[in-house]
Formats: C-alpha cells, sequence, structure tokens
DNA sequence: TATGAATGAGTCTTCATTCAT
DNA sequence: TATGAATGAAGACTCATTCAT
C-alpha cells in the first residue's frame, strides 16, 4: 500500500469518526470508530495517536473549512449580509454535523497550540466580519466580539445537541439577528 | 451522625455531586462525590441507585428550584418584565451551577417519566410567562415557544460551559431581548 | 424486650434464613433475610455474629433433628427397618429444607469444632442402625459406612438441588435399597 | 502469541478456569484465572463475554466429552456393560474435574439455549444405553430414566464435592448397580 | 503498513459487617 | 436490645492503547 491508501484510510477513519460521535457522543469507542471505516483500531491509532488528537483533528477540520467559509464570503458577499450568513453558516454546520464542539471542552480536553491557533483564526475573521457589518450599518455598534461569540456559541451549542426542525432553527436565528440589528429604542419597549 | 442525619447525607452528597461535576464534568468518579461529600462510596450508593440517577436527582433539584422561581415571577413581577427576569434567572443558573444539564443529554442518559413531567412542566412555565409578556405587549407576539426553548436552553449552554464574565452574559442577554422585543421595523414591516 | 422476645427473634431469623437459602443459595443477601424475618440487620449480627455462622447454625439445628429421629428409630423402629427409614428421612429433608448442606462445604466453609461433633454423631448414629440391619440381614454384609456415608450424601444432595417429583425419589431410593439388601446372586447379573 | 494463538489462548484459558474452579468454587476470581491462565482479564473477557459465560463453556466442553464416549460405547462395548461402564465415567469424571456442574444450578445459573440441547442430547444417550442394557436383561426393566438422572446426579455430585478415596466410588457404584440388577427377590416379585 | 488480539489500569457497584442512636 | 444507615474492601467488567504478526 502506498502513500494514497494511507491518505485514503485517513479521511476514512475521519469521516467515521465524525459519524459515530455525532450518534453516540464522546463515549464512543474506538473500535467502533475503526469498524465503521472498516480498518482495524491499530490504523486508527497510526493516523491518530490518541482518542483525544482523533477528536482534534475532526474539530480543527471543521473549524478550517469554516475559516474557508469566512474569507469567502467576506469577498464574495456584501458587508450587510456576510456576517448574518456566517453565522447561521456556523449553526447549519453545528446541526448537521453534531460533533460536539464544546463536548470536548467539557470534557476537559485541552486546547492545544493548534487548536489555540484555529481558535484565534475563528475571532479574527469574526472580528472582520463583524465589524465590514457594523461600518455599513447592519449592526448595532454597541455590541462586540465577546457577546457575538457568546451568541454563536449558544446558538451552534442547541442546535448540536437539540433536534430542532429547520424552520425552528431559522425562527431562532431571525430572533437572535433581529436583537443584533440597530433600531431606535432598545431597553425600553415601545409602550412602556 | 444517623438516623435523622440520613436526610443531611444525602443533602451533602447531593452539594458535593453538583460541584464536583461542575469541575471535573461526566468523568467525575463516585469515589471522589463520596470524598468530597465525606461519606463513603456506599452511602452514595444507599442514596442514589446509580450514578445515572444521582445526575438525574441534580437536574430534578435544580428544575424544580427553577419552577418555583417561574411561579413566584408570575405573581409577584410585572408581566413585562416576569419573563426577562426568568430567562435571565434560569441563565444565571446555568453559569452558577454547571451542572451539566445538556451533557446529560449528551451522553445518552434517557430522560426518564421524571424528568419528562419536569420538562413539560417547565416548558408550561415559560409558555405561561411567555403569553402574559405578549399580552402586554413586551414580547413581540410571531414567536413562539419552540424558539424561546432553543434561545433557553443555547444561551444556558454557552454560559454552563463557557467562562464569560458577568457583563459580557449581560450584554449577550441584552442582545437577545432586544430580538424578542417588538419594535418598527422588523423583517416583514406589520404595514408590508 | 426480655429474654424470651429474644428467643423469639432467633428463631425468627433462623427460619428466615432457612427459607431465604432455600430459594436463593449461598448468595442470599443478610439484608433479605433480616427483612424477611422483620428485624433489622443488627438483630441478625446479634443473634449470629457472620454470615457463616448463621449457616452452620441452620447445618446444626437440622442435624440435631435427625439425630433424634435416628436415636428415636432406633428405639421404636425394627431392626430391618429403621435403617431405611432414617435413611429416606434425610433424603427427604433435604427435598424439603433445600438448605444447601454440601454447598456450604464446596463454598469453602471450614467445618468448625462443633459441626465436628455432630458429623461424628451422625456416622454414630447411621453405624448403629446400619449394624442393626446387618445383624438381621436385611442389609447385606458387605457394605461399610463409607459406602453408606457416599450414598447418602449422594442422594440427599440429588434431591436438595434437584427438582424431582415425590414418586422420582421413592424410586430413586427403591433402587438404592435394593442394591443394600443381600441377594444370592451380585456381580454377574442373572442371565450373563 | 497471537493471532494464531488465539485459540491456544482460548484453551489455556478454559483449563485453568476448569482448575481453579476446581480448587476455589464459584467464588474464584477472574483475575486469578487469568493468572494462572498467564493471561490478562481482558483476555479472558476477549474469549468469554461473562464469567457465568466462561462456566457454561467448561460444563458445556465436559458434556461434549461425555456425550462422545456414550456414542463411543453404544458402538464399542456390549449392552451389557455400556450403561455401566458410562455411569462409572461420569461419576469418575466428576470426581476428577470437580467442575461444579450442579452448583451453577444451584447458583441460580440460567440454563442457556446451548445447554438445554446439551441436557437433552445427554438424556437422550443415556435412554439409548439404558435400553440397549433392558433389552439384554442387564438392567431390570421396571426402572426408567428419570431415576437413572437422579441416581447418575447424586452420585456425580457426592463425587465432586466430597473426598471418596477410589475404592469407596468404586463400592458405592456397586450397591448402585447391584440395585438396578434384575434379581429374583425385588419388592413386589413378579409372580406375586 | 494494516491488523486485531492482548493488556491491565480504572470504575462502577455490591454486600458483609459495624456502630451511633 | 433493636435498628438500619454508614462503611469500604472486593470484584466484575470496559476500553484506550500497544505490539506481534
Amino acid at each position: 500500500m502506498i502513500r494514497s491508501d494511507a491518505a485514503r484510510n485517513r479521511a476514512k477513519v475521519l469521516a467515521a469518526a465524525e459519524t459515530v460521535l455525532g450518534e453516540q457522543g464522546l463515549t464512543a469507542r474506538m473500535d467502533e470508530i475503526a469498524r465503521r471505516a472498516g480498518v482495524g483500531v491499530g490504523t486508527v491509532y497510526r493516523h491518530f495517536a490518541t482518542k483525544e488528537a482523533l477528536y482534534a483533528a475532526i474539530v480543527s477540520a471543521r473549524v478550517d473549512l469554516l475559516l474557508d467559509e469566512a474569507a469567502r464570503l467576506r469577498v464574495a458577499a456584501e458587508p450587510q449580509t456576510g456576517f448574518f450568513r456566517f453565522f447561521a453558516q456556523v449553526v447549519a454546520d453545528a446541526a448537521r454535523k453534531k460533533t460536539l464542539t464544546d463536548a470536548l471542552h467539557s470534557a476537559g480536553i485541552d486546547v492545544k497550540a493548534e487548536q489555540a491557533g484555529q481558535r484565534a483564526q475563528m475571532r479574527e475573521a469574526l472580528a472582520d466580519l463583524l465589524r465590514d457589518a457594523q461600518r455599513v450599518g447592519a449592526v448595532r455598534p454597541d455590541v462586540d466580539l465577546p457577546e457575538i461569540l457568546a451568541l454563536l456559541r449558544g446558538a451552534s451549542m442547541a442546535a448540536e445537541t437539540g433536534d430542532y426542525a429547520s424552520p425552528v432553527i431559522d425562527r431562532t436565528l431571525a430572533v437572535l439577528f433581529d436583537g443584533l440589528r440597530p433600531h431606535a429604542l432598545h431597553a425600553p419597549p415601545p409602550s412602556a
């Protein structure tokens, strides 16, 4: 077996792991992942030194995809919509993949160097899209990155762990986005 | 400490479990919980037949507290504020206790009868507060319970698993609440 | 509570233990025995220092009863029938009580002093009955105590652990007893 | 020792378990069995999912051997002796292996499908040998399978749990066999 | 390089026994 | 003296990881 076979195996394992983790959560066994990938456990370990590394790789791959998407949107989309489309994208991805992004965190798995880098990149990408949107008045000027991150994490986690129908997610995001838009009167409701 | 202190022991175990689970997540060991409670493992098992049952009891107790709070607010608070105050309360509780409410779900722990009942009660309490708030125009009329639940879950999970400073949580909720309030310029404006 | 109450409790525990052991075997729990006796575990331990001691007491009581019966038969019954009636009695008792006499042995429970004494008494009683029967020609003269003990143990254990209908036990004993009776031709069967 | 030696490991475990169970009874620990087999506990569990399954496998293997022997005797031995030789064989095996056949039963371990099948085969094999022996007049015609089974079980259990010298077992079986042979003076003589 | 059998530390859970009330 | 809550050692079983083939 030559290099390309090895790469193919790596991909199979990654895909199987993503599926199995989505189904069974963090407790999924390495044997099961190997079985689904159609390889032996040994092969899983050849590509990912530990279970934790396998998880990290999955998350990392996903984040890379999202970062690409963010870069693409910044160029291709209007500043008014880029931010919102990216936000929705992340949530949709969470709902689809159910990769337990934060379960990793809650399970006490340490964020390693690479992840820290990605985390920073993600913040930056989001900050860029947010700044663009605020510049053109699509997002109220008084919100800052921390709130955005909290909202994005919350929405993603809910989508990931819940079992919401697509329209519910849409309506939920609609509310969220409305909260982010600028309008005349905030704190005190109209008729109060 | 015997006989009449059995109840005290149960409480000690419950408290220790809440703490330990908050710190170490679902993987916390029963021995550790026992040690922190200052009792033997056997005592933990005398009160909670199973690790799962212990988790369930923690969640159950917390939900009961929240349900009480909901009932109290419905009577004591203005319809304009009751809903929002309850929402904030739940999130604050999640941030403080970190009891992994949803981690239970993601770990595949089945929701038992009692929990199903509580779940229904929680929906009802929230529906009541929401209806009150919508009646007096404090919440836009076009949002429904499913979205509310999704937003509440998302916000709670973020607060639970994240490490946000109090002001960040406040600002995040402010955005969320703004999204829930009625104002002139919503996606499809009323008169359009 | 005065002495007689204590005695009553001891009897209740003994009876309950006999029942529970018959139903659940050696693995029966002390709590269950206490529950059936209508007392607390502590009371069981007041009368029997260990689980083993409780077992020993049950066996001991039974053996005492059998020894009484042996003595009675030696006086009241004909020498021809005394031995056989006693043998049948022991087996019937085993079938009825299912007290796991030998399971104790197989579980590695040591035979203590008292038991050793009873064992000796049982051997002696059986030897007496056997001698009487052999003297009057009811039992073939070439069998000795060891074989008798082996046969008795085997028959008792089968009765104890099996689920034989009464007629099966009768027919089984009939065969056994025929083997013990003297007749003209032994080893080589008639038509051989 | 891998891959092709997996079968060898299974055999080692089986052998060790037979020994250890013979020595320590049902309470023997899985760790001890593993240690004696020279493998890790995990290996024991790889081959036998459960302690119970391990017991079942031991018993099953032994019964298979006995069934082979029964088949062999039916062909190779005279009808007069086949039945008796098989009976003696079973008892000797019990005395040698001390595998606690019936202790399993008394421990409340359920007889599974496979075992039920073997049980039926054993009955059949015994019935065949008995019928042969009765046809040629080597066994009295008025005994039936249930009695035979009870006698065989009793003798095996006594041999298994007791500590009888070989001559005692021989003399015990001699008595038993005499009881099974036809002779003039049985309880109700034919012509009475 | 791939395989999967082997390993054994780690964990939940049970239950005989103790002891404060 | 009776009670039953508390104890914690013991044991069955799991599963991430290793390594001989």
